[in-house]
DNA sequence: CAGTGGTCTAGACCACCGA
DNA sequence: CGGTGGTCTAGACCACTGG
């Protein structure tokens, strides 16, 4: 067969390469219908699997829609995405070059009340373990993590050293993680929580709450507080 | 050669859900290594193809890192991460089945200050189109759009009725999106935002600052104000 | 060096869609 | 029905890693 691919780029990259330029560039509109594989595969003259493979990752990417026995076409809206992940503070402060250093407030075993017996889906009066913490970068406190965590899930969490690692790495490696959900909202401090970010009671903050789930069990429920002035979430789509 | 497979699962997908399990069960930890291609395919019985298939989906996933000549191992922190999607809040609104109504507050030409012509990168005094917008759920404002367009990249987006499409929608329609950039904060509103909103001047708001890049211009800049009191970014995460 | 993953082929069978 | 994409095979050559 002859290898048209001297060059340094895969003949995968190369066909996803194309359909990308003919979709940014405008000569695809959204709803145009993308060349078969087989038509493709004449194009460039390699096998079907290479073109399935570029354009399935199209696909997963979102650039295309396929349906079989119909075809593939350029997707109806550019829905751009980025992702917002799951991040241990420690590392998000250092690859910023700045340095890390933590305050442990509180470190504490609770009974559950109404509100953490529902969360964790415990009896009432369960043990919980509850542990507060400010973290500062440069030595100025970017947030605090209020964090109530599931002894059935990380028994030994209340003798951990906070000081050396972070709850988030602590769990990540003790309870394998399954699942997460999080909200974002723009709340007033509590007068405690100014005091310990070292704000006014009228800045605005960004609170983050997040529940984790690691198998059977709801392993943990934090409520993170970022001074609103001092911290942003940002990020970037791409296509 | 023998086919294992009457069942609905795909052969890789069945790969995956093996590795998927050994991992979330904790039996394989971060950092341990994932049998290799040749191993799996011996266990399987399937060809290399498709085992290869599997464990790469699993590292686009972000579940395992593989290293070519090395070896795949079990990612080191389970990096969670879900997608936050650039979306038409007019969308957004009637999924979650209520009513959306639009109040266009200010819609105009203006002479680039120094701000904008950097953010676009056009030269001073350049013409930019911008426009306020009040978003209502069920008759309650929840988010204020002030949005700055360029010109060349949507020549006629003064002309466009905002009662029937929103800007998001109509940018996305004649614009094909590229990049977008984003951040979100948490700030007291000003006191016209505070006025349009229908809140106090010390409500916290969520905002988000979102700029869009469309081949070869910055073609939108965006200012989205929300009551942090009505509304919050949520999303989750999975494995 | 042997073992790993990265890429690719030239077939193949199937499920699905639209005419 | 023909055309589409979804999946799969049994090879192959390569670049890279580690000892």
């Amino acid at each position: 067969m002859p290898r048209l691919n001297p060059l340094p780029l895969p003949a995968y990259e190369q066909v996803k390469a194309f359909v990308k330029t003919q979709i940014t560039s405008g000569r695809w509109r959204p709803g145009d219908a993308v060349p078969s594989e087989a038509a493709l595969q004449q194009q460039f003259g390699v096998s079907r699997m290479t073109i399935n493979r570029a354009v399935k990752e199209l696909a997963v990417e979102g650039l295309v829609t396929r349906v079989q026995g119909s075809g593939t076409v350029v997707a109806q809206l550019h829905r751009i995405s980025s992702t917002l992940a799951l991040r241990d503070i420690h590392e998000e402060v250092l690859e910023r070059g700045h340095t890390h250093t933590v305050h442990v407030e509180l470190l504490e075993t609770v009974r559950a009340n109404v509100a953490l017996a529902h969360t964790f889906k415990l009896r009432l009066g369960a043990k919980v373990f509850h542990s507060v913490l400010v973290h500062s970068e440069d030595g100025v406190a970017i947030q605090i993590e209020d964090r109530y965590v599931n002894p059935a899930a990380a028994p030994k969490y209340m003798s951990a050293d906070f000081n050396t690692t972070t709850p988030t790495r602590y769990l990540l490696e003790h309870a394998p993680l399954t699942e997460a959900s999080y909200s974002i909202e723009a709340c007033l401090p509590s007068a405690h929580e100014a005091r310990c970010l070292g704000i006014k009671a009228g800045d605005p903050c960004l609170v983050m709450t997040r529940s984790t789930i690691s198998g059977a069990h709801v392993a943990s429920w934090v409520r993170l507080v970022y001074p609103g002035t001092r911290y942003s979430f940002s990020g970037k789509f791409q296509l």
